[in-house]
DNA sequence: GGATGTGAATGCATTCACAGCA
DNA sequence: TGCTGTGAATGCATTCACATCC
């Protein structure tokens, strides 16, 4: 019999997803000072049924208040917790192009405890050029950098024709999740979590969104 | 009885997204000068099921040749013909902050005909600056811009405060596509498509994986 | 033999509807 | 009364498995 933990069993990848959903409006009413709110209304300002909103906070806790609603900022700091931002992550950027430098700067990221704390880029003229207080430093330098702070977190930033490569490298070095703008499939091992982004099939998917309404 | 138009039934929006992911990588392979490939293969490299494959297909036509897989070439036209994407689109921009700059000179848009045409900014500062060849135009010119040139499309870079003003107004003037990046609900007229990306969402989804896998 | 396209079967995700609590 | 949490029911999405064609 296999040595095995106590798992719950797993909230489904739907409901998760929505978690941040949920969790950047409750951050504005909070900033609002509004105290509480029925999974009828937060769903009525999200496009949810009260349902959904319910079973989704459900599969985490009891969090709701029969009568009453949610507490608003018991649930951002419940939120925050489930999803590990209740703590900053450091994290590099890979790739120092136009994406690069808005990622560095990018106020969402910094507000919500994302730190970049280092840029890599494989083109010697691009490497002691500066992103806000960054400097960008060569690749060769990326895996030592990753293992002696600990990173986590990479952002792939780079050609599609280099994303591959530069995946494999970072988890080689020990990062184990990744948020890829690259619009190229990268393969990565199971324990890795990896999002892809790809805002070029965004731009697609509207455009078909246009023509399915004007038929 | 309503009058009505003949529609197929609608495919599956998982279907859709899908078609965006197939297209890329059948680009790559046709750029390689690979003539034909089967589901099953296209499934492997992509992480889906041969029979996801067919059936995502399947929904817009016949494309494939039993005994041989699909000829790769004639997909990607189709492919295209069906995301609308056959053909270029011209967009606006609105914030020409440091998204706002990266998105200007993104060559994943360049590549796919989307095609900058103006940048908005409400920051008399900005105004009159350049994004590549585009010089910043101020808010007000918005609107005879988008009517004079017929633009359709508008990717929103601006902060949460101002995104629904500025959705409000593309709309006002006819864009019927957006593209939004400011992380917070936005609410449009059903006929209006509308996409948006929250990066630090995304960014939250990772870290939650990575607490999962630690568990 | 090697492939597609597709009904039937399964598996997830969403919604319904209600018991129970404040 | 107003609201949550949750089994049961529905509705989508995915996979299976096979008739059909090259």
């Amino acid at each position: 019999m296999p040595i095995e933990r106590n798992r719950p069993d797993p909230a489904p990848p739907a409901s998760v997803r929505r978690l941040s959903v949920y969790l950047r409006h409750l951050e504005l009413l909070e900033a609002g000072n509004r105290k509480t709110i029925s999974s009828r209304e937060l769903g009525k300002a999200l496009d949810f049924t009260d349902a959904q909103v319910r079973k989704d906070l459900a599969y985490f806790g009891q969090f709701g208040h029969p009568g009453v609603g949610y507490r608003i900022s018991d649930l951002v700091r419940q939120l925050r917790a489930i999803l590990g931002t209740d703590r900053s992550w450091n994290l590099i950027l890979v790739g120092a192009g136009h994406l690069g430098h808005a990622l560095g700067a990018f106020p969402g990221f910094m507000q919500r405890g994302f730190i970049p704390v280092g840029v890599f880029d494989a083109d010697p003229k691009k490497v002691g050029t500066k992103i806000g207080t960054l400097e960008v430093l060569p690749m060769e330098s990326m895996n030592r950098f990753i293992r002696e702070r600990l990173i986590r977190l990479a952002v792939i930033a780079v050609p599609p024709s280099a994303a591959q490569d530069v995946a494999d490298a970072l988890i080689e070095a020990g990062v184990d999740g990744i948020l890829n703008f690259a619009p190229r499939k990268l393969s990565v091992p199971a324990h890795i979590t990896l999002i892809s982004v790809d805002l070029a099939a965004q731009m697609e998917q509207i455009v078909f969104g246009i023509q399915e309404q004007s038929k």
